[in-house]
DNA sequence: GAGTACGAAATCGTATACGAAAACTATTGC
DNA sequence: GCAATAGTTTTCGTATACGATTTCGTACTC
């Protein structure tokens, strides 16, 4: 129902197969956060919500295993995945190496209009914080760190990227919370990775830093929720 | 990840199912280059070879799309993906970033006994390249890096690491020629990654000899085969 | 009162069937 | 001879049905 991304709607919808538009409906709930970890995903129920029957259903689940969402057990059924805190942790890990990468390959083909564009969404960020607005925040760092991306030519690591970002967001719906005082430091991390880029900075470098720039979110999650087994990196 | 306990190994050979079992073969077929990339996937025509129906083949074969081995397109059919050499490419170039990084990570797990084994292998390479056996070479290959992930304690980058060499393989009955010089070179890179391993180095000093180490047989493919499009790193 | 066994309900797994879309082929008109 | 079109065949997409498996609740025994 709630389609966030309005990309291609109409044609979509047109064409859309019924596994596909069950495959689209079950992820967007997820990612949404509509199903959080841990939800026991029936077949049937699905299939009644959507007015389709299970077989589609039943693919597009198991499409969702394969990218990591649910988890899927023989006989007993799906649930939606990753509960535990180091599943944050390795989902934070794996895209922090495959976004930094993304970031690098991408960095030579990016212009001067989409360095504006960026600045002027690191800007509404900024100026998130000081009326708090957590929810606005994060979609628009997903929007910034899209502009980075966009131009990288690999497709599969750009797939990668998406996929850790659907993770990330079923995840966070259940485990993450916001921390003001990161988010500050994040959006100066922006400003700094927009100038290495600018100056048209050696791969190594604006990789290392924007997977640095995860990786302390990562650290500041851990901090927060003193887990114990900290031992990455 | 693999159910290595001996507690349910049994029942659970027992009780694969259709799909599990669908999904397996048509996996195996792929990588082992049966199905050669652009192989039409005609699901009555597997369904009827491996005895089951066609829904547990389609949902095995969407499955297949989401790991990328196969190509879907509605209403069409599914191919074997990947045939270009810019798939090659780029298949490559992430696993080289995901390979490099689960190098990285397990590296300080890696005991005394691994090194002496992945020593072994590397010289059971070497005598391949003296009595011309590419296919045992190859093979050995992969049991090399193997024993330099198998510590990897994230097992999202375990998992992509796994499908691409999946990827790699299914590309590679077709498209990979084995170069000699190229071998040559790799044995040592191996035995150079071994001596940083041991001398506990840097783990982003590790990381970059993995990936320099990949990405070097990537250059030597794309100079052979004088692909003109040779953007990245 | 606790534990076990049995039965009912829920849910999954897959075969079959049929409608729909695409691909292929033959025919007709120019 | 070539192109466009109509008809045929192949193949996909999904609903339905039913057997298999698990789970849950209840009654029975010790």
């Amino acid at each position: 129902m709630t389609d966030t991304a309005a990309a291609g709607t109409r044609t979509a919808t047109q064409t859309a197969s019924k596994s596909e538009q069950a495959y689209a409906a079950v992820k967007a709930r997820i990612v949404d956060g509509s199903y959080s970890p841990g939800y026991r995903l029936v077949l049937a129920k699905i299939a009644e919500d959507l007015g389709v029957s299970v077989v589609p259903v039943r693919e597009a689940i198991r499409r969702l295993e394969a990218e990591g969402l649910v988890k899927f057990e023989r006989n007993v059924g799906a649930t939606v995945s990753g509960i535990d805190p180091t599943e944050y942790l390795y989902t934070m890990q794996t895209l922090s190496i495959v976004e930094g990468a993304a970031t690098a390959l991408s960095a030579p083909l990016i212009g001067g209009p989409d360095i504006a564009r960026a600045r002027a969404v690191n800007a509404e960020m900024r100026a998130c914080l000081q009326h708090f607005d957590p929810v606005r925040f994060t979609r628009l760092n997903q929007d910034f760190h899209s502009i980075l991306f966009e131009h990288c030519p690999n497709p599969h690591i750009l797939d990668l990227v998406h996929r850790g970002w659907n993770r990330l967001a079923s995840l966070r719906s259940s485990t993450f919370r916001f921390v003001p005082r990161r988010a500050h430091e994040s959006v100066d991390e922006h400003e700094a990775l927009l100038r290495l880029i600018e100056a048209a900075a050696d791969a190594d470098e604006i990789e290392k830093a924007a997977r640095l720039h995860r990786s302390a979110t990562l650290d500041a999650y851990l901090a927060q929720n003193n887990a114990g087994s900290h031992n990455a990196h």
